[in-house]
DNA sequence: TTAAATAGGACTAGAATAGTCCTCAATTAA
DNA sequence: TTAATTGAGGACTATTCTAGTCCTATTTAA
C-alpha cells in the first residue's frame, strides 16, 4: 500500500501539536496527554525523534523535548527517515547487494531515479506546511515522465 | 522505509522482461525460468495483474499472458497499486473511519495533497521508462512546496 | 537527597508478508 | 473423447515486521 508505518503518523501529529503549542519544553506525558496517545509509544517516538536531530531534549526535572529548528525548516522527509529509515521504495536502492536478478537489474538506475523524485517531494513539503489549514487546489501535477526525455 | 513489497518489485522485474520481449503470450513457467524467480510466487503476482487488468491472460494449452496495454500505457502507478491496493501515504487517505485523533485532524487535507503528488509522480512513470537504458539527470526537484503558497 | 524526566534497550503479541500448494476450470491437440 | 497443458481461485504456513509496553540507568532541579 506505499503507506507509512502509524509510528510516523502519530510523529506528525505530535509535531504538528509541538509546532503549534507556545511551550518551549514539553515533557512526554504533557504530550501524551494532549495528543491522546499512549505515553510509552509517545515516549518511543520522540526518543527517535531527538536522535534524528528533529528534536531536542532536556533531562531531569523540568525537562523535556523542543523542536531542534523552526517547523519551516523541518522536513516530512526528515521525519520519515527519522522513524522509518532512509527513504527508499527498493531493497536496492538502499544497497546494491541483495541484488542477483539477472534480466532485471537495468531497471534500478530509473527506480532510483523515481526514489529521488519522492524524496524531493518529501523534501520541499516541511512541518509549517502540514498545521497551516488545508489547502485544496484545483489540480497537483508533477510530470515525472518529462525527466526522462 | 515507504518501500514497495518485495512482490512489487519482482512485478517491475516480471513487467519490464514482458515488455521487452518480441513474444506475444508467454506462460507463467516460462517467466519463472527466465527471470529466476520461483514459479508459484510468479503464477501469484501475475494473476494480481490480471486482476488489475496490467495483464490479460489466455487459459489453456497454449495459454499464458500478455500485456493489456502497451507499456507506454502502462504506469508504475497501476502496477503498485495492483500488488499493493490504492497508494495512500496514510490510513486516513484510504478512509476516514479511524480517525479520531482530536488535536491533528487537521492535518490531513495536506496529508491528501502528499499523497496525490506522489501518486501523480507514479503515475507520470511507465513501464517503457523503466524498461529505458537508465537516464541519470543532474538534478531533479519538483518543489511540492510551492503549491501550497 | 529526592523527585522528575529522558536514554536505551529488552520483550511480547499481533499483524502483515512471502511463499507454497491444492483443486477446479478452460483450452488445445491427438 | 481423452489427455495434456495452462490459468483461476483460494487455503495455508512460516517468517518477518510492527506496535506497544516495560524495566533499569542516568541526568538535573529543588
Amino acid at each position: 500500500m506505499l503507506r507509512l508505518s502509524k509510528l510516523t503518523d502519530y510523529a506528525t501529529v505530535i509535531l504538528s501539536f509541538m509546532a503549534k503549542d507556545k511551550t518551549q519544553v514539553l515533557a512526554a506525558m504533557e504530550i501524551a496527554s494532549m495528543t491522546g496517545i499512549a505515553q510509552p509509544t509517545v515516549s518511543k517516538i520522540l526518543k527517535l525523534l531527538v536522535n534524528a536531530n528533529v528534536l531536542i531534549s532536556t533531562r531531569g526535572a523540568k525537562g523535556g523535548y523542543a523542536l531542534a529548528r523552526t517547523p519551516e525548516e523541518i522536513s516530512v522527509a526528515a521525519v520519515i527517515s527519522a522513524l522509518e529509515g532512509p527513504i527508499a521504495l527498493t531493497e536496492c536502492s538502499i544497497s546494491h547487494q541483495g541484488c542477483e536478478q539477472a534480466s532485471g537489474c537495468d531497471i534500478r538506475g530509473n527506480w532510483g531515479l523515481i526514489n529521488q523524485t519522492i524524496h524531493n517531494a518529501l523534501e520541499s513539503v516541511t512541518l509549517a506546511d502540514l498545521t497551516r489549514p488545508a489547502a485544496v487546489p484545483e489540480e497537483v501535477f508533477v510530470p515525472v515522465a518529462s525527466l526522462y526525455r
